[in-house]
DNA sequence: CCATCTTTGTGCACGCGTTCACAAAGGCAT
DNA sequence: ATGCCTTTGTGAACGCGTGCACAAAGATGG
């Protein structure tokens, strides 16, 4: 899923699955918990459980990084919690920015996973002059007139943005600009960035709608057709604070399949 | 991102790829963008544009649900927002409730593109019994004691877990034994749920971790000294096992439950 | 009605990721 | 030291997802 940025044939041996990297947090976590209560080593079938993952999965992830195991025994806890913050670039501090200062961007300002893991919150931005000075988690609101030097005087290389969609690109625009190369985007937009820049999105809204579909599919395969009739008529009560947007037809439609398209020109 | 518990590969012939269904949001929401500007058709060139994919991806997604375009011309917008909205299961009213109300579970009660897509907040539930009766985004926080009865009354199959790591497993499980049948975790847990349900999760520093890994390597590209160097040293020689046992350099021990989110109660 | 042009739908090949299965490696007891 | 037992590391097979490239389908203009 990562974007822009043209994947890495094999330039160099260093080169780790991208699915790799993204499940090395997760062994990072366990790790943790696990160094927490002491525990010296662990087996690859004990952690691959604790990071919910495949065991052979887990040590062929490893493999990547190197050898850090000891066959009979397992892999040492704070050893491999070392290595893979490593390889994460978690031993070093990234300054971070958070752009875009409502309910979200409160939220993530607030959010401990950050700052345990390298990351600092090097500023708040909002655009909202009547948020500036504010304080939010500990830390001022900054202006967005100020979002170029606070870049600048920090070394910000990743940005945060929780704004509006509305405002997405402009924000990126100006973060790319000034100076960043990696973007973590909350808001429900696609944002368009030179080569060389990283861009993660992260929206909530989707991940419903893909259990929205598991569930329906669900609840189709029990009861043989027919929900479909409680449904647009639960439907028909909703809608309430929905968007102006006509929603395509929600009457009487049924069959789950070869329905006729209530909206279609012909 | 994957889901614990997806495997399902081709229970029937209704089988669309898990990777198709988690782009249809993706394309819903530049569908339904075109179509508030009226736009009357799309050809696939435009809208994997403003979805951000490749178009004959695009295409190949939509040939699983169907042939709804045509030739020469392009797709029907609002046919198109229809048939994948049915897909998704998004005709339908979803009751959705969210368990831990802090500054990420507020947001998230907030959040108007839940409501904007056919999910309805039905409640949203804290231990805290402080919170009890304390409006959130319109509604009142209800206590955890009432957790079984509101899936119940509400007919709720979708849960959302926004509480700290150490309480998702315990709310996870009181979820399901009530009924729920999707669960969307933001708490930095691995939730064990038995199978039928499925359980999609979203970790704000994971993402932030895999743009840090790539962030450093960026750097190590331009500026070959450092870390770099070190780095490649220690994983090219595959017999420098564990000799020395360095230190986690992560600066003494962080916060205990290094990952337990600042939501919740104080 | 026919020719041309546009765009869809898809067969095919390729590469990545996952999983299996097992030999190699190390610890441990005797 | 020797043999047994546990667990790692990885070669190989398999399946899924992606992207190319093109034929088929339909619109459009003459």
């Amino acid at each position: 899923m990562a974007t822009g940025r043209t994947h890495r044939p094999a330039t160099r041996s260093r080169g780790i699955p991208e699915a790799t990297v993204a499940r090395l947090p997760l062994y990072l976590r366990a790790l943790t918990a696990l160094s927490e209560r002491s525990v010296p080593t662990v087996s690859s079938e004990e952690l691959a459980t604790a990071a919910g993952v495949n065991s052979a999965k887990l040590r062929k992830d490893f493999s990547y990084l190197g050898s850090y195991g000891t066959r009979g025994v397992g892999y040492d806890v704070e050893y491999l919690v070392y290595q893979i913050s490593r390889e994460l670039g978690l031993t070093q501090d990234w300054p971070v920015v958070i752009v875009g200062i409502g309910n979200l961007g409160a939220a993530l300002a607030n959010y401990g996973g950050f700052a345990s893991r390298g990351f600092r919150v090097a500023a708040l931005i909002d655009a909202d002059p009547a948020m500036a000075g504010k304080p939010v988690a500990g830390l001022p609101v900054r202006h967005t007139d100020e979002l170029e030097s606070i870049i600048s005087d920090n070394g910000v290389s990743i940005g945060v943005i929780a704004t509006p969609a509305g405002a997405a690109q402009q924000v990126c625009d100006r973060l790319v600009a000034a100076g960043v190369t990696s973007i973590l985007n909350f808001a429900p937009t696609v944002l368009v960035v030179p080569d060389g820049v990283d861009v993660r999105k992260v929206d909530l809204s989707i991940e419903l709608q893909i259990l929205a579909f598991h569930e329906q599919r669900k609840a189709g395969e029990e009861t043989v057709p027919g929900t479909a009739a409680a449904a647009a008529g639960a439907a028909a009560g909703s809608g309430a604070t929905a968007s102006a947007r006509p929603r395509a037809a929600t009457g009487g439609r049924k069959g789950p399949d070869g329905d006729v398209p209530a909206v279609m020109p012909a």
